[in-house]
RNA sequence: GGCGCUAUGGUGUAGUUGGUUAACACGCUGCCCUCUCAAGGCAGAGAUCGCGGGUUCGAGCCCCGCUAGCGCUACCA
């Protein structure tokens, strides 16, 4: 039997980054055994569920890479077959209708109702089976169906015994069925809850492997009570270990804020491959101790055994801009952006480029080596893709900010160099050809002229080029913006008006 | 309240059938390189392996107890 697997976000949101990494482990194991991807949209809670969540999430595993083998399936179309299964148990006798009017209870209370009612349950001396519609005679339930009467459908769970299952993370499980409630099936308006739908979609669907979070480790025993209700054979379960919030906490959009949504990570700036990258190694280790993996080898290494079962932590800070998310992501971006090769990395440049106006066609043409040259030499220090648009945006455009720091530092506490500059500038003028070589040896001839040091001209010259403290080799830098360029902006008195004004 | 899961430096993880100074990556510190900042090279700091007992010649690895965090316990998903 070929290995079918699924990613079943619900679309109540934007894509979370630990729903990412579920999807992602699908996909590896997928592609790894020669198995299937699929996708399925879990939207039967209707007021939650947003097509722009929707939107978000294929957008997101698309922009991962991650892409499915068949038609999306969407859970919501199948509620009628859900409503007839649970209603066929009920006939069958596995299922009873449950008469007790439903009790409302506002979001905030939940956590505290399950424990004041767990409390009174053993006060009581009552358990998971005393529900008084349990063993209603069935003419009695099926006159007060006929009569309209509202009911939901619960699941009958044996008085005595236990479920168990093996997870190819946590080893085998076991759950006495004391410890599992009726759970319901359908609302007493005739809506299909969670674990019915999941179980029937899954037998549908034919899934031969369940990956999905820790989260509904405990779940499992419920559903393998339904597989075994509905005479299915249950699939085999993978649990994945949480993602949490540095205070070890649920790492929540609403809490935390965009951290936690994949498409924060795409309109940052990062390398799909470098977060993918990034992504994998949050609860899965390979057997080797390399680190940076393309898809293909993420794919050859990765394997069930190697998940681990203790939660991962993000770590970020939120009063840190520059941690603003997990810094070996960051760091992993940048090995990405340095080291990845160009004709990959040109084409998430042009879209970077061109959303900044920055773009111009002649860089796939005539200007081409003069393109890759340039992103050549700035690559090496920048951590995303905004950083081209950002901090090197004077390598393509002459509307530049000058960063306040760089000009305090490199240029207003010499007040000499409002004349050196312009001296340099004709000196450069000169310079034939105006290459790396030639450049420096005009900039240090004419520093030992001045009688300066070759550094403070160098430093002044990088803030006039580039409106930055810091950048590539001085001198490099000269030559890919070219001497008419760099001949202009060392002439030019904007930083000391911009500044003083 | 009940049940379950987890617990190795700040973070992500290795630690094989228990065996000398607990490994790797990110981050951090210092030095080298140098026109700045990175990258790179070198050198460091940082872990009584959650706590307490046991078994053993010897335990991060085995056993028991405890604690903490998280999850489930909904007519949410």
């Amino acid at each position: 039997m070929t290995v079918r697997v699924r990613f079943a976000p619900s679309p109540t949101g934007y894509l979370h980054i630990g729903a990412a990494r579920s999807a992602l482990f699908n996909w590896l194991y997928a592609r790894k055994v020669g198995g299937l991807f699929l996708l399925r949209i879990e939207d039967t809670d209707l007021q939650r569920s947003t097509e722009a969540s929707t939107r978000s999430i294929i957008e997101g595993l698309e922009w991962l890479g991650l892409n499915y083998d068949e038609e999306i399936v969407f859970q919501s179309d199948n509620a009628p077959k859900h409503r007839a299964a649970a209603l066929r148990l009920i006939d069958e006798g596995k299922a009873y209708r449950d008469f007790t009017p439903k009790e409302e209870r506002a979001d905030a209370s939940i956590k505290q109702g399950i424990v004041d009612r767990a409390r009174a349950h053993s006060a009581e001396g009552q358990d998971n089976r005393s529900n008084p519609f349990r063993d209603l005679p069935k003419e009695e339930s099926e006159r007060r169906a006929t009569a309209k009467e509202p009911f939901a459908v619960r699941l009958k769970v044996a008085r005595e015994g236990k479920t168990h299952f093996e997870d190819a993370v946590y080893g085998t499980q076991e759950r006495d069925y004391t410890e599992i409630e009726d759970l319901v099936l359908l609302r007493s308006d005739g809506h299909p809850l969670y674990n019915l739908s999941v179980v029937l979609d899954d037998i549908e669907m034919n899934i031969s492997d369940v990956i999905r979070g820790q989260d509904h480790l405990t779940n499992t025993h419920k559903q393998i009570l339904l597989y075994e209700a509905l005479g299915a054979k249950p699939p085999r379960f993978a649990h994945l270990p949480l993602i949490l919030a540095p205070n070890k906490g649920k790492l929540s959009k609403r809490k935390h804020g965009e951290v936690v949504s994949l498409t924060t990570y795409r309109d940052k700036g990062f390398v799909p491959a470098a977060f993918r990258n990034f992504l994998a190694l949050m609860g899965w280790s390979p057997d080797s101790e390399q680190e940076i993996m393309t898809m293909d080898e993420l794919v050859q290494k990765f394997s069930l055994e190697g998940i681990s079962r203790s939660p991962a932590i993000f770590n970020f800070s939120e009063a840190d801009p520059r941690q603003w998310t997990d810094a070996k992501a960051l760091w992993m971006n940048a090995e990405y952006i340095r080291t990845m090769p160009l004709a990959e990395l040109l084409p998430m440049l042009k879209a970077e480029l061109r959303a900044n106006k920055l773009w111009r066609e002649e860089y796939e043409d005539e200007d081409r080596g003069w393109f890759e040259k340039t992103v050549e030499l700035i690559r090496q220090r920048f951590h995303t893709l905004k950083d081209f648009s950002a901090q090197g945006r004077a390598y393509f455009s002459d509307d530049f900010d000058f960063d306040e720091a760089a000009v305090k530092k490199n240029l207003l506490k010499e007040p000499r160099l409002r004349e050196l500059l312009p001296a340099l500038a004709e000196k450069m003028e000169e310079v034939e050809p105006f290459t790396a070589e030639m450049s420096d040896a005009a900039l240090r001839a004419f520093a030992d002229e001045a009688g300066v040091k070759a550094g403070l001209l160098i430093n002044a010259a990088r803030t006039m080029l580039t409106g930055q403290a810091v950048g590539p080799s001085m001198f490099e830098v000269f030559d890919v913006i070219g001497r008419e360029r760099s001949v202009r902006r060392l002439r030019s008195q904007e930083p000391w008006f911009d500044v003083s004004s």
